[in-house]
DNA sequence: TTGAAAGCGGTACCAT
DNA sequence: ATGGTACCGCTTTCAA
């Protein structure tokens, strides 16, 4: 019995648009005028067909770098991604945001520049020559990296997140609001010992920070008699929420902001199994809004926040990389307001 | 008093390696060799000074298009954003994954081709040129598609996900298995009327249904005395849960594999405020092993999933890269086991 | 040790 | 209505 190669993929190489040419017994101007259906000149009908045909049959799809290459311009949108996995409100806000610049024809791409930050991310992402980039600010771009993605040919470069950079647009994230917004709350509630959960998780500093930072800034400018505010380090575990609410009950807190609704639910249920009342004790906000928090007992007051919409952004880059002369603009994107269940 | 421009940026084009070349009084190979630390070529110590000096002076980034077109392929693994956000599981494995792939020296690119499915998908993603592709199920990337990718010059294609598509690799997540485990579970502590919870919300089938097919399936090949399976399809959101628990009452069900752990919570409670008690009427059983069921009164039973790590499955991909030419391969990549706590 | 030049896959100008 | 061709930025022989 003979021995029948299995699957001779014969690896054709890929095939170009001379290829495209050559079976359709035309030239590869021409195969570029059908395939683009460039306006500026008339081919004729069965032309036409011949290359449509030969592109068909050999399977043939244009080289995207060769493309851009000549045209001296891509319409790529990069996104670098964060290191961290984002919670459901941001990653939402990513794809909307993503879908809406796919409708101003943008590609948007996101790039895994794993470890590399500041300058040197910005240099790696300058070798993909994007039209615009939009980077969380995890990605800890600064100003020399702003500088170096123009050099490159970036029209657009934003940042998205809760520090500004000099050179670049903002939709900045100011996380103070968010604390602001819990520590009113609180004020207007009569609590006076606020404490502020802090993950201990690494890399959620740029988000927490500010939220703290908030609280302590709106506690201060109140000048309420006897308000304080404490800082509560917590691990997303159990024995960690278990030692914070021992603390809590020692130190005398009667309302928590902490952090998100799931280090809420973590810390809320350490406090309930150790005795305390909520809120009548200790009240507790979470934010987010996510659903898990109006299914808690009692259901957990939290901070809504409010992302722009993608639509509206989308055309922000779009108009900036039209113009992109213009002043770098930081547009306050991040709204905060307490939704109040029973929890606080 | 004369108005000065405000910021005039000059917008020099973008510096090529011939302005480098220029600068540092050498020719563009120099430049290159100089760059790229050529060790086939001996640069003298002077000149790759001038060189360095020349290309940090204008900025100089390399043309990472210009240079695939010209090496004739690049390193670059595609990445088909889902159109689903992803729950914490998925997307800590996709950035594992990401993280792992690139030690290996790839660049990960997640590319949103929103809108488009299959063949149309698969050109789109073509016309990148990357040296592999993983494509998410929910991509709907066919047979077709994947000659599409292979003739672009694709060395690897995967699907990642329940289904596996001819012609390339998968790295199957067979849903079934999950089921599976869960009905096993009830099946051994007595129950009978078993419910499985399918989540109403578009786009979740390629990942519920195989579930409930794998409940489907165990319950039958048991052949347990009066056993039986009911779908119940049921929204995100508390009414939506609270119909379900009644018609759970209703019909006698006496456990439920609620798709996941969120859905666990949401039934669990209204289960609960249904008077049901738990897991004496009814046992639940989430998936997923969230931090938020220990957290749950009782505490949630749940099908831990394991996905394979990042580090091999790179490992697999990179193989494959190297090796075009072997037969697909179908690696089963979902592990699936129950965590008995209080629930069930 | 360095430079000249070809060529990767397209596009668009200028002829024909 | 088509074809010839220069060129985008970079790498890599081959010569000098």
């Amino acid at each position: 019995m003979v021995q029948i190669p299995k699957q001779q993929p014969a690896q054709r190489s890929v095939p170009t648009s001379a290829d495209v040419a050559r079976l359709a017994g035309v030239s590869r101007a021409t195969v570029s005028y059908v395939l683009n259906n460039t306006s500026a000149v008339r081919i004729s009908e069965p032309t036409r067909r011949r290359v449509h045909e030969a592109a068909r049959e050999l399977g043939y799809v244009p080289h995207a770098a060769a493309r851009s290459l000549r045209a001296g311009h891509s319409r790529m949108v990069l996104m670098p991604t964060p290191e961290i996995p984002m919670g459901p409100l941001f990653s939402r806000f990513f794809n909307e945001l993503q879908w809406a610049l796919s409708r101003f024809d943008y590609t948007v791409v996101q790039y895994a520049s794993l470890g590399l930050t500041g300058e040197d991310a910005a240099r790696a992402w300058a070798e993909l020559r994007p039209v615009a980039v939009l980077a969380p600010d995890a990605s800890a771009l600064n100003p020399r990296g702003v500088t170096v993605l123009k050099r490159s040919g970036a029209r657009a470069v934003f940042t998205l997140g809760p520090h500004r950079v000099e050179g670049a647009h903002a939709l900045l994230m100011d996380g103070r609001r968010v604390g602001e917004a819990a520590a009113l709350h609180f004020l207007a509630r009569g609590r006076r010992t606020i404490g502020v959960v802090v993950p201990e998780e690494a890399g959620m500093e740029p988000f927490s920070r500010p939220r703290l930072e908030g609280v302590r800034r709106t506690v201060e400018r109140a000048r309420t008699a006897g308000a304080s505010v404490t800082e509560l380090p917590l691990a997303y575990e159990e024995a960690s929420a278990t030692r914070l609410a021992a603390r809590c009950r020692a130190r005398g807190i009667d309302a928590v902001f902490a952090y998100n609704d799931e280090y809420a639910m973590l810390l809320m249920r350490a406090l309930q199994d150790d005795g305390i009342d909520i809120p009548e004790d200790i009240a507790v906000l979470g934010s987010d809004d996510l659903m898990l928090g109006r299914l808690l007992r009692p259901r957990l007051s939290t901070v809504r926040i409010e992302l722009p919409s993608g639509r509206g952004l989308a055309e922000l880059v779009d108009r900036v990389v039209r113009d992109p002369g213009a002043e770098p603009e930081v547009h306050d994107v991040l709204g905060a307001d307490v939704v109040h269940r029973e929890s606080s």
